[in-house]
DNA sequence: AAGAAGATACCAACTGGTAGGTTTCTTCGC
DNA sequence: GCGAAGAAACCTACCAGTTGGTATCTTCTT
């Protein structure tokens, strides 16, 4: 039996802490300008233990991306568990994901890490790859223009969060959301 | 009478395509990621030339920005003027404004110059600031939560052509342009 | 002549990455 | 049980290249 409270080494907690400032630092100042040092240093470790965990800065920002995609993901498939109406089904869950997203505090890691998706390849690469899926997997009760421009929506509403921690424009978040919804539904 | 044709140093041209190449290479790279190395060579110019005309990659980076939002300025201002109904008249301005630019080829440069506004403060306020001008402005006129709702989708789609150049989710772009436009009419 | 436009040369700071070391953990023969 | 071997985790020192910025010089325009 391992007794963890007496190791001085804990990788596993190393690098979800490398992950996770990693995530906040990019969300701070992009992907081009983060630094493994000041990655590093934040996490409480040099930069070669760094790159003992991550080969590259590349490998750090994939892994990064992937966690975040996958938390999301999780997120994803639990509000799609709990909607009984299939027309617009992921669409919703999109929305309140994203939405879910939007009022948490770690809300600055998300931020340009997915803006950086737009200037890393791979990771735009990713991102178009997990919503082709998903909208291939659910066939065409995703495919309503209307749900479309939900989803647009909801990304725009995303982007403004980073501009001000308020209420967007002006409307509550949650009538916006309620607004969201409604277009979901069927014509 | 100047002789243009026989001018070999011509500032505000030079000034020019430093503008017009940073935000190309902005739209590629972030603003982290620009060089001023790099800006002042895709210009025909050293990077002392440069700094001639921008003391800092900061005032480069703001005169490219506003720049672009002056452009932008001016194409709402145009649509505005060109639509008798006022409920919604900057909402839609902003619509067509936006999906216009979308359909440029120059529309690299402001992809990421827009996203550089999220971690840049300084972009960041100007953005804030033109956007709550012309809210404030315009009035309750486009106050209205669909109005609202119908800019978060323009700005989602605009997100979304970075990362296709091709249709964006699956409807052709003038489809989901006339559903937005409906959108912005009285209820 | 005077100032603007631009080139050249240079610098300190920082970047991602490598090499090679030390410490800690795990495993396995005994 | 114990201890040695070897792997994993992590650090120190360093490298070559790049960065933004300055200082100085030349060329052009008026």
């Amino acid at each position: 039996m391992t007794r963890a409270y007496e190791r001085k080494k804990e990788p596993a907690l190393v690098r979800r802490r490398l992950l996770e400032h990693g995530a906040r630092l990019c969300g701070q100042q992009g992907v081009a300008g983060l630094s493994l040092q000041e990655v590093a240093e934040t996490a409480g470790v040099t930069k070669g233990g760094l790159l003992h965990h991550f080969p590259s800065k590349q490998a750090l920002v994939e892994a990064i991306f992937d966690d975040l995609m996958q938390a999301f993901e999780e997120i994803v498939q639990r509000e799609m568990a709990s909607d009984p109406e299939p027309f617009g089904r992921f669409t919703r869950a999109y929305i309140n994901g994203t939405l879910d997203l939007i009022g948490r505090e770690d809300r600055g890691g998300w931020s340009a890490l997915m803006m950086s998706t737009l200037t890393e390849p791979s990771l735009k690469r990713k991102w178009v790859e997990w919503l082709d899926g998903h909208l291939q997997q659910e066939g065409r009760v995703d495919a309503d223009p209307m749900l479309e421009l939900a989803r647009y929506a909801v990304d725009g509403m995303w982007l403004s969060g980073f501009f001000d921690a308020h209420d967007l424009h002006g409307s509550p978040a949650e009538t916006l959301r309620r607004q969201l919804i409604t277009l979901t539904r069927k014509p």
